[in-house]
DNA sequence: GTATGAGTTTCGCATTGCGAAATTCTCGTA
DNA sequence: TACGAGAATTTCGCAATGCGAAACTCATAC
């Protein structure tokens, strides 16, 4: 398996690994089979999770009604009541209720109701972390399920990534430690290299010149140099690799960019302990089935940006690769 | 006053007009001074109308959770609690809510709670005639208010315009009869000429073989190239007359795009009886006004979008003008 | 293992939301 | 102008729905 330089560095030291050393249920994974866990748990998933209440009805009339003034542009109350059986007076005081707020004004200079740009605050977050995690999600947990190691997303924030989702809740490999919340950096995670290698050029020259300007000096034009000489490598293999002296070096971590129309979105991972792949099966069981994920989730983000779907199977990364 | 061939030709027959011709207030003026009226009056402003009903609580409390998950995009109950002061039991029930239709997940592997491409639903129907309508009609009813003719503002809708906001609800000179749902004529009238003077030439040219396709042999290469000579003029100017032998023929129109970034995304008009207004007196009471208009209504749209907001006064429209 | 805090559940209560019926407004037509 | 039909809005008696303090349970940190 051929790597690079960088990449036979992370496994020094790591010949072999014996069948009957490879991790099975820790202290962790010993808890992985609770029937469902709460929103802040390191633990098991939020999926089976039963809801604590009713829903409140007039609250999914009122969204209802948004929707389908959403749909229609501009509304009378008899379109709302034709389109949802409600009846009318109930159709008025929601409609009250939504003009209250600012979301909707009655306006009979176009003949009905209309949704103003209030709605905006409504979807605004959609856009960014939150579309990612709904487009990775269920690939990483298939992937994690299949390959057994924790999968992460990361986005840039700042100096550093922050890590905002991470399988290693499902994961029977993993320490009790999690990642969600770490702030890898930029220089020397995979996450960070990942995410450096493949945006911009301007992007990456702000963000040099950023870490330039917050390290006293110690980071110059000739690291940098030689930074932009790694990220040209993980360019052309199109994944990078955690630097080896980070701690804890039992472990390790592969990452790839997910991009769309050219931008990178996030960086997504998966970590593993060295000593548990041998160094020539990291491609099979580590690489590939993380670039399939990723050809995945960047298939279904552009299908929801209707940047012209394709199957989800299948597709190709929109990422520059040197090839 | 120059108005170019095609506009001396919609005065063609009217001179002068007298001053005591000029039109008051008529039957429908009568009704003008209403308190409020409904949303599917011709006459009136529903402005001041007063709610049937009190905000629905619980509707407007997850309307807010909603904003504060969209603000802060990845949220546990906590987070939500320190932004709005509600209950934790009261947040959870709302959480719930939105759960269940499916706008928000709770999932540990972000460490909380996500909204979800659901929420897309509750915007999705802004962009459009309903900001368009947003950003100009404060100025749309200014303008009737100075000029006291009825403004309105149409789409393209199909093989037609669609006129979808008319102010003639509170214009003193104008006739009981209102333009709103009217679908004007793209090649006779004023806003289907500013439209496609301005739109792309690749979207005109898919106009052109609508209307050829559609026209039963009548509508044939030469008098597209007519047209085209016509749209030319009409870009040269920056508005639109309407065909004069339009019925009724006391009537004439004004229309100007109304552009963001080179996209034309509404026409917008102004109606008056030829006998009303001096032909010297049309560019400065009819045309100056409506472009002053259509410059702050373009805009308040750029800083919407924002375009790269500047002033609300003095902005430049973006329209291609052939000068 | 313990303490603290976060997230979730319970249950008595009353207010808030509901909608059938009535009213009023608006438009279209003669 | 008057009338009829339909659209939009208002009224008001009622009970179910939603509320939240208190309690409970889970999860993390040390």
């Amino acid at each position: 398996m051929e790597l690079g330089a960088a990449a036979d560095e992370a496994f020094a030291g790591e010949d072999t690994f014996a069948e009957d050393d490879r991790p099975s249920t820790w202290k962790a994974g010993a808890r992985s089979q609770a029937t469902h866990c709460r929103a802040n748990s390191r633990r098991g998933m939020t999926d089976a999770i039963r809801p604590s209440y009713p829903p409140v009805e007039s609250v999914r009339r009122a969204l209802e009604i948004l929707r389908i003034l959403n749909r229609l542009r501009i509304c009378t109350v008899g379109d709302i009541h034709a389109a949802t059986r409600l009846p009318k007076p109930t159709i008025v005081r929601m409609l009250d209720t939504l003009i209250a707020d600012g979301y909707v004004v009655r306006d009979n200079m176009c003949g009905g109701y209309r949704v103003t740009h209030r709605v905006e605050e409504l979807h605004a977050g959609y856009k960014g972390i939150a579309e990612v995690i709904e487009a990775s999600r269920p690939f990483s947990v298939d992937l994690t399920n299949a390959i057994k190691w924790p999968v992460g997303i990361g986005t840039l924030d700042g100096d550093a990534i922050a890590v905002q989702f991470w399988t290693g809740t499902i994961s029977p490999w993993v320490h009790a430690n999690t990642l969600l919340h770490n702030r890898p950096n930029l220089l020397t995670s995979a996450m960070g290299r990942a995410y450096m290698a493949f945006c911009g050029e301007e992007e990456r020259a702000a963000l040099f010149a950023m870490i330039r300007a917050g390290s006293n000096g110690s980071f110059g034009s000739e690291r940098e140099a030689q930074h932009n000489v790694l990220l040209a490598s993980v360019r052309k293999q199109g994944f990078a690799i955690r630097a080896p002296q980070t701690e804890p070096r039992r472990n390790t971590t592969v990452a790839m960019p997910i991009c769309h129309k050219g931008t990178v979105l996030a960086s997504i991972t998966v970590s593993f302990f060295i000593s548990a792949v041998p160094r020539n099966k990291v491609e099979e069981q580590i690489i590939e089935p993380l670039r399939q994920a990723v050809n995945k989730i960047e298939t279904v983000i552009a299908f929801m940006r209707r940047g012209g779907a394709s199957e989800v199977d299948g597709a190709v990364s929109d990422c520059p690769l040197d090839v």
